[in-house]
RNA sequence: GCGAGGGUGGCGGAAUUGGUAGACGCACUGGUCUUAGGAACCAGCGCCUUUGGCAUGGGGGUUCGAGUCCCCCCUCUCGCACCA
């Protein structure tokens, strides 16, 4: 290319970018309203907590999220696509302490430089809807559905053991303790009894369970964590008295058909009964000693693998109501007192832990369940025997099946009125109460006359005290602050303190979705009209980690929502994509690691597009994102040839005309066929699994067609009219994930529209079918000779072919021909 | 231990669901043009002992034909983890 040829238009992504971002937010072109005769669409990332700055992990995220409601625009959807903060939280905290600064501040102050830096990405929000949870106007109506659940006992108060965090100094839930650390610092949880308020979410745990298998357009992967994490288990609660006393211990099983088979009887350290079998013990002070120990250990040991089964003898017995034995009961250090009972009839015989403890102490293993074509006995068995079988030494049950005895063994307990069948989650109530200043107030008061009332509705928000008047600092807990706390009680208006913890964040994140739908709605907390036109979410995205915490909170607040009276549905997000990680050497980009790269850096030196396309075509989006600098510069130089071929063939695109399928020459034909291919191509990627990366692929497949037919050493160029159609599609096709770069060509060669109003192109399989195909001609199944053939050939012809193919002959060595196999479209394989 | 999902060139990743393995991109090699090239363009690029042979973690099987289906094993990632 000569110097002056070199004089053309560059791509100035900075100053192409500015001015569609401008356009698109003086115009509002993104804006949307429920009052369009479009259908639908709803499509939402999850919303970020403002630390700052954006991470390529938003930049991934909000891309795809970005490139859907982009197309679905195209697509001719009235496509709602929000934006907003999550913005109460721990960080803004401590931020607010180390910059002597108010958490309101930091966090505003945040949100304005991450908006803008969302802004520079180029995403199609509906800015007008923007929403930050730290604001009173949000959570005021967060403390109204609060009220409301109150009322319907939803919400209720307990001290209890709960998680305790001393690093954050809160509370924890138990969805947030990772493997006994906290999910946000990592340090390790201690056990605390302290009193808090609860969401009856186990209310819900039949429903959400249930409505897991309604979730069909979900990753199986996230269903399955949250119906383990549910945890359902069906069977026999029953009670055996304790021998010598009134007392009653309480079992949970699922194996009714082993209870002849208990040999012992293990309770969890913390078991209320303990204290009563210690009266008068002699071995009081061991046994006191020893649950102590557990106890810490437990706690401490949590992160650990499975520690070695432990027990202590209580010197008490109990006795098994289906055979009458008198069996030892024990204090072990596998028995959660969180789960059923806290107490376990032990069967070693069928259970393995029981079986180790039973070896371990020298307990009698009884077996009772004995499978077909077995014997077992207690003396021999070498493990726990978990196979169904026929009841053994079960008293009148002897020989019945064990599946049927579980009923018949329930029945059986129930006509004695010593149990009954029982269901246990796994699950339990979500503890909300947070010891911090930076959330949502709980809008409750406590009189020492009345006990505890609700705020009065007319009376919310309960909002923060955004005064300096703890003498500590701006972020000093609510407890501190009698300015805060010092109230009236709303019935007896006597002197009554206010409830001090704030609520947990993810109480914001469980109902944003529905509030964006309306979001300056004044009378209430959800317009029912609005909410009803615009949910469910037909394509939530954002990261895997969320799979249990986030996503099973909001499909409880849609139920309860439902259930108040706002919502119609039952579930609130139709499809879900969880989308990879960005990785970078080996791990997650991380600050402690060192390995970030800074999105803003990227927008300065390529643009937005570059940027955006890279982190859509490195890796198809569930996956992990291998973060490659090369990469990203291979895209940019994509999108820099095409500005260039686009500049250089301005007229004959511009000029255009009809495309006239006899008058094609062959280059104009295999244009034409390819640009219609890459339609089918792109849009199937799209529809079936939001595979960008095979999408872009694509498009890169069509520019390189068209700009080695249009080189200088083709004879045959495509004409006119079949290059303006591929540039034309190839700008649509594109637009979705680099919008900027497409709008603006678009503009230079077609002055009188927008790209944004389009259509998405529909491909013609005329256009598209090949007329000649490469056959494979293959010799006992391996590939020996290609043939070039006019699509519409017969088997027939095909097959002779093939057995006049040189190739083909010298492998066939005048061997008998057994069998010749033709697949249409495909290959000929002959066997000898 | 239980559950889920992976293992394909030097790298990220394709492969119409049983029919040309390695699309597209990166890296690399050679060339053209240049005062220069970290620009652009052209060509090449799985491995080997290259008329051919071997290749999709390893081993077996089904089939005319297997990355794809079946069995066994190895390995990696994620989730849950004494749930009675």
């Amino acid at each position: 290319m000569s110097v002056n040829e070199q004089q053309e238009i560059l791509y100035d992504f900075k100053t192409i970018e500015q001015k569609w971002q401008d356009q698109w937010l003086s115009n509002a072109t993104y804006r949307v309203s429920s009052d369009s005769d479009k259908e639908k669409y709803y499509v939402l990332e999850m919303f970020p907590y403002p630390s700052g700055r954006i991470h390529m992990g938003h930049v991934r995220n909000y891309s795809i999220g970005d490139v859907v409601a982009r197309y679905k625009r195209f697509r001719g959807f009235n496509v709602l696509h929000p934006m907003g903060w999550d913005s109460f939280g721990l960080p803004a905290e401590n931020a607010a302490i180390k910059n002597n600064t108010h958490p309101a501040r930091w966090t505003y102050d945040n949100i304005d430089y991450m908006r803008t830096q969302l802004r520079q990405l180029g995403l199609s929000y509906d800015w007008d809807r923007e929403i930050a949870t730290c604001n009173p106007k949000y959570y005021t109506w967060e403390q109204q559905i609060f009220l409301e659940m109150y009322e319907k006992g939803l919400v209720y108060q307990k001290t209890t053991t709960v998680n305790w965090c001393e690093s954050c100094h809160t509370v924890l839930a138990n969805e947030q303790v990772i493997e006994g650390t906290c999910w946000r610092c990592d340090e390790l949880v201690e056990a605390r009894n302290m009193s808090g308020w609860f969401f009856k979410i186990t209310d819900y745990a039949e429903e959400l369970l249930a409505d897991l298998d309604k979730l069909d357009g979900w990753p199986a992967k996230v269903v399955t964590m949250q119906r383990n994490w549910i945890g359902k288990s069906t069977g026999l609660q029953c009670d055996f008295q304790v021998d010598g006393t009134n007392e009653k211990l309480s079992i949970f099983t699922t194996r009714p058909d082993t209870i002849f088979g208990v040999t012992f009887m293990s309770i969890a350290a913390e078991h209320p009964l303990l204290e009563t079998l210690l009266k008068d013990n002699p071995r009081k002070q061991e046994i006191r000693d020893f649950t102590a120990r557990i106890i810490t250990e437990k706690q401490q040991q949590a992160h650990l693998d499975v520690t070695e089964k432990e027990g202590i003898a209580t010197g008490h017995y109990c006795i098994n109501p289906f055979n009458g034995d008198k069996i030892p009961i024990f204090v072990a250090n596998f028995v959660l007192m969180a789960y059923g009972t806290g107490a376990v009839m032990a069967v070693p015989a069928h259970d393995q832990r029981d079986f180790e403890f039973a070896q371990k102490y020298g307990l009698a293993i009884q077996p009772v369940v004995i499978p077909n074509e077995t014997e077992l006995t207690g003396d021999t068995m070498e493990e726990a025997s978990t196979l169904p079988g026929i009841l053994a030494d079960s008293g009148t049950f002897t020989g019945t099946d064990s599946e049927a005895a579980k009923q018949q063994i329930i029945d059986f307990a129930k006509n004695q009125e010593i149990g009954d069948a029982h269901i246990t989650y796994r699950l339990r109530d979500w503890g909300i109460s947070r010891q911090r200043y930076w959330g949502a107030p709980i809008p409750m008061v406590q009189c020492d006359t009345c006990g505890v009332q609700p705020v009065p509705v007319e009376q919310l928000p309960v909002t923060l005290p955004e005064d300096r008047d703890s003498q500590q600092n701006d972020c000093a807990p609510l407890h501190q602050r009698p300015a805060f706390y010092e109230t009236s009680c709303p019935k007896c208006k006597g002197k009554a303190k206010r409830e001090t913890d704030t609520m947990d964040t993810f109480v914001e994140s469980s109902w944003y979705f529905a509030r964006y739908t309306s979001p300056r709605f004044t009378d209430a907390p959800l317009n029912k009209k609005e909410a009803s036109h615009w949910l469910p979410v037909d394509q939530y995205i954002g990261g895997v980690e969320h799979a249990i915490l986030h996503l099973l909170y909001s499909r409880f607040f849609t139920k309860v929502l439902r259930d108040l009276g706002y919502l119609d549905i039952d579930e609130p997000f139709t499809n879900l994509l969880t989308q990879g990680m960005v990785i970078k050497d080996g791990s997650k980009m991380s600050k402690s690691k060192g390995n970030v790269v800074d999105p803003s850096d990227l927008i300065t030196e390529y643009g937005a597009d570059t940027t955006r396309l890279f982190s859509l075509f490195a890796a198809p989006p569930e996956k992990d994102l291998e973060w490659n600098a090369k990469g990203v510069e291979g895209c940019y130089r994509f999108l820099n040839r095409i500005f260039r071929f686009v500049q250089s063939h301005r007229e004959k695109i511009i000029a255009g005309g009809e495309i006239k399928n006899d008058e094609l020459n062959s280059a104009d034909r295999e244009l034409h066929r390819k640009t219609h291919q890459t339609i089918k191509r792109v849009t199937n990627n799209i529809e079936q699994n939001f595979h960008f990366n095979t999408a872009i692929s694509a498009v890169m497949e069509l520019f390189n067609t068209l700009s080695s037919l249009s080189s200088d050493k083709k004879k045959e160029k495509p004409g006119s009219p079949v290059i303006c159609e591929a540039v034309n599609n190839l700008l649509v096709l594109l637009c979705p994930m680099v919008p900027h770069f497409c709008a603006e060509l678009w503009s230079t060669l077609h002055h009188e529209t927008t790209i944004d109003d389009e259509q998405w192109p529909k491909w013609d399989e005329d256009a598209a079918r090949e007329d000649e195909l490469t056959i494979v001609i293959q010799v006992r199944g391996k590939v020996r000779s290609r043939l070039q053939v006019p699509a519409d050939i017969d088997d027939a012809s095909l097959e002779a072919m093939a057995l006049q193919d040189e190739n083909a002959l010298k492998f066939i060595d005048g061997k008998a021909i057994k069998k010749i196999i033709v697949v249409k479209k495909k290959l000929v394989n002959i066997v000898v």
